[in-house]
DNA sequence: CTGAAAGCGCTTACAG
DNA sequence: CTGAAAGCGCTTACAG
């Protein structure tokens, strides 16, 4: 490994000379910089970061703890810190945490799970990383899980009850109510709802927004029209031939996910319904299977990756401030619990409702 | 940030001292050991990282490069190096090249990216990084791609055909031949297969695979029940109905990947034809999709966790064999291009063939 | 414009 | 059993 001192010597400079042009901390001469260079690149030398960063006591890292890589959110979330780190000269150091397979799903439960973080966080602070991001597996309250770390800190795709904690998820209330009335927009009034697991927050939120959607158009919540599911393909199949053989049976659902929105489809295909001719549907998610669905199925995509970018933005800004040290970003006016929007995706199943009485102009 | 000096004049002893006691590297007597340990607590010292490392030359952290995060093998890849290398102490710095974000399916032109690669292993390689794990985001020759690396590197999900590269992947053939055998011995003898892009290794290999299980069972291959398909749903679905609809139909069919199966599922549902009581069928990649689909595919699941986790092992041993100067790994006698096998999901889509007069004793 | 020197926080022969 | 000292490869006031 060659060094600094090593490329002064060759260059006839002294070592701080070296630094000054490869860093610009000073005017240097075009002829020694031009001499200084030419070394470098003759025998191809880069700096040893590890040396630079305990001299400067910085080290343009910043460290990733993941509950779960293996769970569909998390890959573009990583993708979007990613990116934009990668703009700002920052590495990332992964922790992965493996939730699924140490406690599987046990990981409402912060607690089981708390020393394990707690050794990580402090092992990335060790390792001198300038902030962390930790990345939920399911979007939840993790109030607790860590505490007193001497670096900045975000969470995504979950969220702390302490004010002053930075959180970046996604707003279920709005996704719901923008599927919904993309319903209503094609016409229909006779909109049934396939939830998940009543207990969930994602859920309730989800059937406010449904709700909340159908009052703003002047229609009235059919309880009827409401069937509750647990997430699974079985439920949504269930709920659906429920809701078809209503005598008054809607002319289209909102599944609160893509997994139930195949159970629809299915119980369609054995009803002899056509989607979306007959029956229009809505998922939620944007997960792989949507797309692999017949018909492909129209459904709100989660900003994962706006989720890591704005969180790997906030979190350099921290990092800066600190540097600077600016006051500290709770203090500032600034929101703490931000909420990024879910976009429809329009696929294949969603028709405009041809029955005109209904016509919302 | 406390420092290894100030725990030392805390205690009473010298830095060595306190720097034996946390690492064992010298007998130091109960007493001060003690005295040491108490004041370590007491303020919750954790020794900086960076400073150990710059001095012992050593990390403790690999890296890996992923060549597209978001693609399904993935994160169960990184998993598999995770925890192998968590257990073994060591670290991981990430680097995601977002292959499909800057160059959309040019990935098979690996010149397209050898610029970015080459700065990301010469940054990796200043960060001091003990070694490097590559994971392609398709399995295929990349060859050229890297080179002259001072650390170790093992390339996982591709290969190159320099024979002392070490890279681990699955193995095609095997594969498709355990799928196909499987069918055999569901008592079927008219086997009709869907292949992927005839141009890819993949498709090339799997296809060999079939041919190999039908031959060694002695079945004829009868080229009408090959068709070719491109990997997509709609190819499955025509596929499909083409061979469905042959005056001697098989009885089962061997999709080379589980998105066309699902249009092989829509065919036969359109067809009347029950899957599997009257057509099994398996696919191949055991993706997400393949559990949603009713029935749920019977289908090959890859190595993937396994893939991350070997590499990870070999890597680490790389790593060692290094620092205690050992030969390098490509001069043991061990093969250097591992492959891994596939295992069968069985789930619902394979039935066993009531035809008695094909029956295999 | 350039260099000598101190120092970042550790480890490790070596001496006693 | 313990400590003084050198050194890992950089950066950065400071002096000239």
């Amino acid at each position: 490994m060659i060094t600094i001192k090593e490329i002064a010597k060759m260059a006839n400079v002294s070592a701080a000379t070296v630094s000054h042009v490869i860093n610009g901390t000073a005017k240097i001469s075009p002829e020694t910089t031009k001499r200084v260079m030419d070394v470098i690149n003759k025998v191809n030398y880069k700096p040893n970061s590890i040396a630079k960063s305990l001299k400067i006591k910085r080290t343009n890292t910043i460290g990733i703890i993941t509950e779960d890589i293996t769970v569909f959110n998390t890959p573009e979330i990583i993708n979007g810190i990613n990116e934009h780190a990668e703009n700002c000269g920052y590495h990332i150091i992964l922790n992965n945490l493996r939730l699924y397979k140490r406690i599987g799903n046990n990981y409402k439960d912060t607690s089981k799970f708390t020393d394990l973080v707690s050794d990580i966080v402090g092992d990335l602070v060790n390792r001198q990383v300038d902030g962390i991001i930790y990345v939920g597996a399911h979007c939840r309250d993790i109030t607790g899980l860590i505490e007193n770390v001497s670096v900045p800190i975000v969470y995504t795709y979950c969220y702390t009850n302490n004010e002053s904690d930075i959180s970046i998820y996604y707003d279920d209330e709005l996704a719901a109510y923008e599927a919904t009335k993309y319903l209503i927009m094609n016409n229909h009034r006779k909109i049934g709802v396939i939830t998940g697991s009543l207990s969930s927050i994602q859920c309730q939120e989800r059937l406010k927004g449904y709700q909340r959607a159908l009052f703003d158009n002047n229609i009235l919540f059919n309880p009827q029209y409401m069937k509750i599911g647990n997430w699974e393909l079985e439920q949504g199949y269930l709920a659906a031939k429920e809701l078809l053989s209503l005598s008054d049976a809607p002319t289209a659902i909102f599944s609160m996910n893509d997994v139930m929105a195949g159970g629809v489809i299915e119980a369609a295909k054995e009803l002899g319904i056509s989607i979306p001719k007959e029956l229009s549907l809505v998922g939620f998610d944007n997960r792989e299977c949507s797309y692999s669905y017949s018909p492909k199925l129209t459904t709100m995509s989660l900003p994962l990756y706006e989720i890591g970018k704005k969180g790997a933005e906030i979190l350099i800004k921290m990092i800066n401030d600190k540097k600077s040290s600016k006051a500290p970003h709770d203090q500032n006016n600034t929101e703490n619990k931000i909420k990024l929007n879910c976009v429809l995706i329009q696929r294949e199943s969603v028709f405009e409702n041809p029955d005109k009485s209904f016509k919302i102009s």
